[in-house]
Parts: C-alpha cells; sequence; structure tokens
DNA sequence: AATGAATGAGATTTCATTCAT
DNA sequence: AATGAATGAAATCTCATTCAT
C-alpha cells in the first residue's frame, strides 16, 4: 500500500516536479526558443540537478510531451467555462478568439512553447514528435463551430478546413510572434478586430442561403 | 587575412559557391527541421566540406541571414510582374494571396525555412536572429496595400496592422503546415478561398463611408 | 549506525535478500554482459528498488564478491557428493569434468556470470576485484587431482600448473561460450569427449615409470 | 584526384590514426577490462581529445570492430610463415600452440582484448558485437588441422568441434589469464607443456586405425 | 578555393550512490 | 527493512569552428 495516488501510480511529490518541470520547459522555450532550450537549462531554470530532469523523464520527447500535454489541459480548463454559456455560431468563435488571446495573455510560456514544440521538436529517430502524440484536437474544435454556423445558416458557404486553418494560425502563429515583439501588446484589442474580421468574412450575406442550408428543408 | 567586406568584392565563383549552399540550407532545414539542418547536414547535401562550409559564411548566423536574403529576393522577384499590373487594392490583395500561394509551390524550401529560421535561429550570444536583420518588410507590404485600400475607400475602417498579421499569418504559417502535413494540397484553391475570405471581411459595406474616406474630402 | 559484521549478525530476511539478489544479479550478467548489468536492471529483476540493492550491499564490488561467493558454495555443494566416492585420479578427473558440465547445465547464471565477473570486475580504485578476493580455489582442486595421479604412478610427468589451467579454461570459458552460442549443447557428450581427451594425455604410458614414483620408493 | 589512396579510400593519416586509436584501445582493454575501456581513456593514451576518436569512428561499436579486425590482421600476419612450412597435421598443430604463444608475448594488448570484447561488447541496441562482425574464423583454423590430422590416419577419431574448443581456449582464455595474473610467464615451455597433452590426447594409437581412414582406403 | 583533421564546448543519458522518511 | 527522490560524475556522441596545407 504504497503511498502513491494521485494520476495513474505516481506520487505527489512526483506529479509536482514533472509539472514543475514542464513549466520551467516551457518558459526556457519561449524564451530562448526549442533549440536553445537544453535540458541543462530547463534544470537550472528549475534549481535542480540535470539528472533529476532524466529520473522524471525517460528522455527529451517524453518531457516535450508533456509539456504538449499541459498545455492542451490547461488550455481547455481555461476555455470550457467561456464556451459552456455560448449557443450560435457566431458567439462560440466569438468566444473563441476572445478566449484564446485571454489564454496567450495568462499563459504566454504555455501557449508559444507548444507551438515550437509542434514545429520542431522530433523524436530520436529523427520522426516529428506530433506524429508520436495521441492528439485530438483541443477543444473547443473550430472546425465543429464553423460547421455548425453552416449549418444553421449563420455563416456561408465555404471550405471549412481553410478557414479553420487560417482562425488557428491567427490565434497561434501571429499572435505569439506578436507578444514575442512586444510582450505588451494589447491582446485584447487584438481579439476584437479578429472577431469583426471573420465575423464579416465568413457570416452568411441578408437575403441569401447557404447551399447547405438549402439542401436540407 | 582576407578583407572580405559585406558584398562588393566577391568573385564568380563565391558567389555562386554561397547561393548554393544557402539552397541546400533551405532544404535541409525545411526537410528536417531547425533543430537537425546542422552544418555537416546542409555540407553533405551541397556535395562539399563542412569546412567549405565556414570558408563562405562567418559562422551559422551568417549563413542563416543569407537563406533570409535569398527567399526575399526570390520572392520579390516572383511577385513584382505579378503586383506590378494591379491597380486597386482589392486586386492587389488577390494577386498577393495567389502569387504567395504560387511562390509556397515554386519554392516550397525556401518559403518553410524562411519561417523556421525566424522562429528558431539565434546569434551565438543568444539573441534571436532575427533581431539582427537589417529587415525591411519584403515587397509586396501587405500594410501598404491595405491602407491604400483604406484610403481609396475600397475597405472599411479596421486596424491596418493586425489584419496584415493576419493575412500574413495565412500565407506563411498555416500554408506552411498544411505543405508539410500533405505535400499536394491544392494551394490555388486554397489561395481563392482567402481571396474571398479577406475580401468579404475588410470590404467596405455599400451605403457606408470609412471614415478616413470621410475625414478628407 | 548499523553495525553490521561481515557475516554473523544477518537476520534471516537480509539473508534472503542477499541471496535474491546475487542471484539477480548472475542472471542479469548472464544475460546481457557484466557492462549491461547494472544495479538498476538487477533490482528491476528482483522486483526491488534500486537503494535496496544498496542497502544490503556496500557497493557494486561487495555485490559481485558475493556473486562469487554465492557460485562457490553452490559448485561445491554440487560436486562433493560426485567427488566422494571416487578413489583413483583418473576416476576423479572424470567426475571433476563430467560433475561440472552437469554444474553449468543446473546452474548456467552462476557459471557464466564468474567468468564475467573475474574479468571485468574491479573495485572503485580500479584494482581487479578478483585480487580482493580471499579467494581459495573451489573444491575439488584440480591441481591436488593431477598431483595425485603423479604420485600414484597413474599420470605422467607433467607441469600440473599448465595442464590444471587447460582443464580447467575448457570446463568454463569453452563450455560457456558453448554455452552462450547455442543454449541446447549437450554438454553430457561434450564432458565425455573431454575425459578421453584428458585421460589420453596425462595417463602413464604402460611400462613407463613417471620420475615422480621413481623417486620415492 | 583527392590525396587518397591506402585502404579503400582513406588517407595515408587517417590510416595512421585509426591504426594507433585501435591500438590504444586495446591497451586500455587489455589493463583496465572492457567496461573501464572508455572513449575518453583511450583518447587520454592516444593523447588527443575525445572528440578526435568520434571523428575517426562512428561510434564505439566501430572501434571495437576495428580492434577486432586488427587484431586478426596481425595474427595471420604473424602465423603464416610459421604455418607454411609444416605438412602433418601434427607438425601444424604445433606450429598453432607454439606460434599462437609467441603471437601472445608478441601482442599480450591485441591478444587480451579480443577476448574481452568478444565477451562484452555489444551493439547500441543490446546485441553482442560479435553478431555484427562478418566473422571468419581466423587462420589456421584449428578445425581444419584437426580433420586432416583424422583424414591423413595421423589423429584419432574424436569430435573436432569440441577438441578445437579446448584447444582454442587453452591458448586464449587460460593463458591470457595467466598473462594478466604474471605478465612474466613463460609461455614458451606452456606451449610445449600443450603440444605434448594435445599430442598425447589426439595422436592415432599404433597398431589402431580411425575409423575415417578405414572408410578411404 | 578547398579540404581533411582536429578540437573544445556542450548535449543527452546512464550510473552507482546517498539520504530523509 | 524498504523506498522514492535526488545527485554528481562520467559516458557517448554531436556540433560549429579553426587551421595547416
Amino acid at each position: 500500500m504504497r503511498a502513491k495516488a494521485a494520476t495513474g501510480n505516481r506520487t505527489f511529490t512526483e506529479v509536482a516536479r514533472r509539472s514543475q518541470i514542464a513549466q520551467c520547459a516551457a518558459e526556457a522555450i519561449a524564451e530562448l526558443g526549442y533549440a536553445d532550450a537544453s535540458m541543462a537549462e530547463i534544470a537550472r531554470r528549475a534549481g535542480i540537478a540535470k539528472s533529476v530532469v532524466s529520473y522524471h523523464f525517460a528522455d527529451k520527447a517524453e518531457l516535450m510531451r508533456e509539456v504538449f500535454r499541459t498545455a492542451l489541459e490547461v488550455y481547455e480548463a481555461f476555455m470550457k467555462p467561456r464556451m459552456a454559456t455560448e449557443v450560435s455560431a457566431s458567439a462560440q468563435l466569438q468566444a473563441f478568439l476572445t478566449g484564446t488571446a485571454a489564454y496567450a495573455v495568462a499563459h504566454p510560456a504555455l501557449h508559444t512553447a507548444v507551438i515550437q514544440i509542434a514545429l520542431n521538436a522530433t523524436t530520436s529517430d529523427g520522426t516529428p514528435l506530433v506524429a508520436t502524440l495521441p492528439l485530438r484536437a483541443p477543444e473547443p474544435a473550430v472546425e465543429d463551430i464553423l460547421l455548425k454556423g453552416q449549418q444553421d445558416g449563420e455563416f456561408r458557404d465555404f471550405d471549412v478546413a481553410v478557414v479553420a486553418g487560417v482562425v488557428r494560425s491567427a490565434v497561434t502563429h501571429d499572435m505569439a510572434m506578436r507578444q514575442r515583439a512586444d510582450p505588451d501588446t494589447d491582446l485584447t484589442a487584438y481579439a476584437e478586430e479578429l472577431v469583426r474580421l471573420f465575423d464579416l468574412g465568413i457570416r452568411q450575406q441578408p437575403g441569401r442561403k447557404s447551399s447547405k442550408e438549402n439542401s436540407q428543408p
């Protein structure tokens, strides 16, 4: 009857350390870039020996996976209450944009680190790390929102995959670059501008009907 | 003690070698990611000794700067004729979007490499490489097109910096990710979708006047 | 500050644990080779924490010494009844060869591990572990059998040390390599072949007298 | 038209360095045992930086393979003239035994190192190194000598594989242990003793015919 | 102009060992 | 008696860079 509980079969201490190390890793990556965020640097920031990092994570890839997982969890926990109250697709999209911006302000390191990891991290055999992640898309999925909007007749006809990509790249890549260049950027105003842009860009024009809506009377 | 000034006095061979190496560097980065594109790998792809790379470039940062410069040159040469014929801002924006997509198809390595370099490369003292680049925005500057559109009353009132960022992140980050995930993506269709999205998103609504236009009768 | 003297005051549990760990160590060494038989691997096989190994053995050298001691004990217990009944030197040599082969079949891990330890193990200051062992030769000592054979006139005149070495290397090194290469080798047939070989090689030729026998009328 | 000639496409310098490093590796292994012969220690003995070793050998396994190859070459070059003059199988066996002993005296490090490598070295994935060697048996093959002796009626009937193993283990394992324990052992006397032992052990008894000889009149 | 050889710094990872609980 | 956590030392390997030729 060992003192193990918490997540799966991990000690309280272990969970705490892993989380601390993952956080330090995210910060190191966000500040220095993926290439310069070495295990040594991460350990230094956590105030522990290099070998302690290796003790808790089998290898660097596993640490990166943990950062990814953490960021996802935090993001979803952050977004859930903000999405729950919205019904219409356009309101959901607005909540998504302002919510994600607020998340980027609250957790800039996680927000930036995830992008760098996705772009750079590889496993020891050279395959991209993302390929090895059991990666369900984070909730809320932009695609779902857009689809719902089309079905409800709120949004016009367009290629969901493309627009979803643009929306997502705006709140990840562009937002992160902006924050990096100037940490004090007003992301709230930024998000509002996005809301307007996309609302106009995809909203169903009055007097027109989307093909989807027509085909399902 | 060869005094190799910035540009100027380079022999024909030298110019050719630098260009060849830069091209190989771009390909290595695009295929393997920045972290795994070592000087050795780049030399291997060029079929020359590691030391030859060092002979032509003071250090890795300078090589990365050269890739950047090359990509810019190629991009501008590619876009110039496509932009020259367009007059209206909306036509220019359309030319920018379809042109950049065509460029990504024609020069995928350069297109992808630049993003990776911007995100990852640092000089030996740790400062991001982009900070050390005499970086004028590449022509055509999205900001200029948008501003012109507002002044001509074609585009509505919006924060130019924000929208320019979104437009740019769409054709860089999103497009590059898409190409990486599936090298056969139809970027032409993709660009057309973008044209529609942004056109609707920023065009001046009929019967409305932009503040800018009003204030300058 | 537990005063754990050489042997003597060990609890039942302690003795059991030490023996279990030593057994697992032998198996790890036999399977993976000395270099890859780490304390962690040994603990894993025993189903205990690394620190438990350190708790029971001052350091790795002591654990290796224990494996050595264990192997010796087991070997001698195994051989004793087989040797007890034999009187003549040649019968004793035969019993030694077939007995040792049977031991190798019964305890392959111990048999192999001892060789690896003898060849590889060093104390922390670099001196070979064997040098630090209070190493009396295991009973039955081949030298004693050979000497007795010469004195009884059964064996011819030869350098006892040399022949003893050859006999021993046959049943250790050669036999172990053979088992490793093919775990199903028929060691019984192998031993019989050895018996014939050495019997012919050292037996006193009829009509001749060994010098030893002559000099002690 | 690079300045490459020598072995395959290796520079003179490269060949020399590889050979020097391999020699130092053999010495380190012979003196300290396989486990303590680190790349750092080998580099120290060669008076070069650790990274120079890595420059010439892709990894440690490749260095070990080179030591193996070198030892084989040296051994065969050493034995060839000694075997060439002998006709009868018994004379060949004698030449083999005394020759190998002389080799052990002339090249003790190589002789010992090979044994340690065969027993211990593994590739990075854990498989024994010997398995990855294109390992033809070194000339002269003991098996061939023994077979010839049986066919010529010089040697009695016995299992060639077994006796070959014993002969080989005597001149490898036993001889190496002996040298290690006392570097001044008289290996010449040792070899003579072996000659007598095996000669008696396998020679065809007068008045008897081996089964093989009978079956081929 | 090019290169083979060398190198120090540093990256990741493994290991035996210690210690508080 | 046992263990999780931690650690420094060291091992292997990679990298950008330098230099004599």
